[in-house]
DNA sequence: CCCCAGGCGTCCA
DNA sequence: TGGACGCATGGG
């Protein structure tokens, strides 16, 4: 089986398992922008308390939220965690995004320049770059995470010592670039994550990729 | 009490 | 380049 018929193969077991999981789970593309920000190695209960928190306030749009000063918006979105860190991330992205002429001026910006662009920002790394590309505006960019990194490792189907990048080319090489195909594959690689075989202790006696090559995916389980 | 979550920047070798 | 560390709350 080929590299490029597993990967397939792995979508089809988890799309069967676990069904559409309807990404991304905001309402426009803006608050696409403010969850990926928000949500770095965060529970996404946590981001929704953070979102709730700015729309009460009414300040949930591009102009009024970079008029809210820094100690006013860290505590509105503290149930996010990190709050100092991402009350500045949240400002420079508002800051790039009023710059750069808002929604209009991304759409019309090829995707691997609007990728750099991203990226200068501070606190914009690859994954929350990639995650506005495909969700905000439905570029065809695979968004890997630590979970898609974990699950092809312990099944072998990269090395162990893999980057973002050489998974994301993986992807890139291995799947027609259909936005919608890759929304629902990461989301449904985060849904595995939550999933008992994904964590310390024993499998799961029906994880989708039991019968895969490598399994069981934990190697390192206790 | 513990571990973990849809990362990222900095520092240091 | 890449590994260790800080950042922080909330849920299991």
């Amino acid at each position: 089986m080929s590299t490029a018929d597993l990967i397939t193969d792995i979508y089809e077991r988890l799309f069967r398992a676990f069904g559409p999981q309807g990404w991304w789970p905001g309402e426009t593309p803006f608050e696409v922008c403010i969850g990926a920000i928000l949500t770095q190695n965060t529970a996404w209960s946590n981001v929704e308390k953070a979102i709730s928190n700015l729309k009460a306030a009414g300040v949930f749009d591009p102009e009024a939220l970079l008029e809210v000063d820094h100690s006013t918006l860290a505590a509105m979105i503290r149930p996010a965690g990190y709050f100092n860190q991402k009350a500045r991330k949240i400002k420079d992205f508002l800051s790039w995004f009023k710059e750069v002429g808002g929604f209009e001026a991304m759409k019309g910006m090829e995707t691997s320049a609007l990728r750099e662009s991203l990226l200068s920002i501070r606190g914009i790394g690859p994954e929350t770059a990639d995650s506005i590309l495909l969700y905000a505006l439905g570029r065809p960019v695979f968004v890997v995470d630590a979970y898609t990194i974990r699950v092809l490792s312990r099944h072998e189907i990269i090395g162990p010592d893999a980057n973002y990048y050489d998974v994301q080319s993986l992807f890139h090489e291995s799947l027609p670039p259909d936005p919608q195909m890759f929304n629902e594959f990461h989301a449904l690689f985060v849904r595995l994550g939550k999933t008992r075989c994904m964590k310390r202790g024993p499998a799961c006696p029906d994880c989708p990729l039991e019968t895969l090559p490598g399994y069981p995916p934990i190697v390192d389980r206790p």
